[in-house]
DNA sequence: CTTTTATGTCAGCCTTGTTGACTTTCCAAG
DNA sequence: CTTGGAAAGTCAACAAGGCTGACATAAAAG
């Protein structure tokens, strides 16, 4: 930013104006960080919602439903619906657990597991582009950001889960 | 940023690892982004659509539909339905183009000002909190990596309005 | 005068969220 | 062993907010 509008040279930076252009930049960003997969996602009649239990199915492979639940911030008739034609349509699959066997342990098959790389190679290659277009120190400063913009609850949350899978 | 994954020190950072983080990093502080202002529209039967519509009403007094349509990315159906309860609520004054008289220009009344100023604060509240907590360049970087997500087309719309508003 | 543009509106559909009520399964405490 | 309650699933109903398609009107443009 050319314009000093970003630049940390001033620390009463905080004016309503910048603050104004930050909502709009969360706005504008967050609709390009979805459009990508929304597409993929348009042509096999899937939502965004499919999109997300999926990412989370895969990233913590054989989290229960609970578990996603808690992740997803929705109720579970909600999740369940989507869940339900993930499974009807082969992407996941659904395990009685062995300790407790009330639960359900949710596993990506093989094909709802190239879906998800599908889908989130798409949002990452736009991410990629945009890191290697801000450079590193950015890079950093948007992470630090966005986790200090969440509820407390879920940075706990999402700070914990650093890797789940191998 | 302790464990030096968000660190700008290294150049080859771009793992999948690392993008899934950011990924999921969006996800969970756009969450947070809307929830304060969630709340409050659930209490008077309002939703985000008609915050945003407010939002860029009073960032773009006078603006007219088409111009409100391009910028939210929603088809005339979708705006309208919003755009007419606001305007029957009086919380948005709709008037006839001077040189145009097909055009629609929109303002925001006294009311709709007031809670457009009532759900920004939410929001900046939150963003000015989460600004202070990452400090001025990270700041910055936050906004170079969002100016970077965004399309193309949607980028040089936001970055042209810099102050519509005096 | 005809065409195009800006806007509004009706009808209908979809996804994805909600609440509430109910059932089934099954672990664990009494 | 019985029972309470947690986990999960299901059904119904509803709402917000997207979408498409069709159509009406007014006014600008040609």
């Amino acid at each position: 930013m050319a314009d000093g509008t970003t630049g940390g040279e001033n620390l009463l930076f905080l004016t309503d104006e910048q603050l104004r252009k930050g909502i709009e930049a969360m706005f504008f960003a967050y609709r390009g960080f979805t459009a990508d997969p929304d597409r993929i996602l348009g042509e096999l009649s899937y939502g965004r919602a499919h999109h997300r239990a999926l990412h989370f199915i895969n990233r913590s492979s054989g989290t229960t439903v609970n578990n996603l639940l808690s992740v997803l911030g929705v109720t579970k008739q909600s999740l369940n619906r989507v869940l339900r034609t993930l499974i009807e349509d082969g992407l996941v699959e659904s395990r009685v657990g062995r300790e407790d066997r009330r639960e359900r342990h949710l596993y990506l098959t093989k094909e709802g597991a190239d879906l998800e790389r599908k889908l989130s190679e798409a949002q990452r290659a736009r991410m990629r582009a945009a890191y290697r277009a801000a450079g590193p120190q950015a890079v950093a400063g948007f992470r630090q950001v966005l986790e200090a913009m969440m509820d407390e609850s879920i940075r706990a949350q999402y700070l914990s889960i650093k890797d789940t899978r191998t």
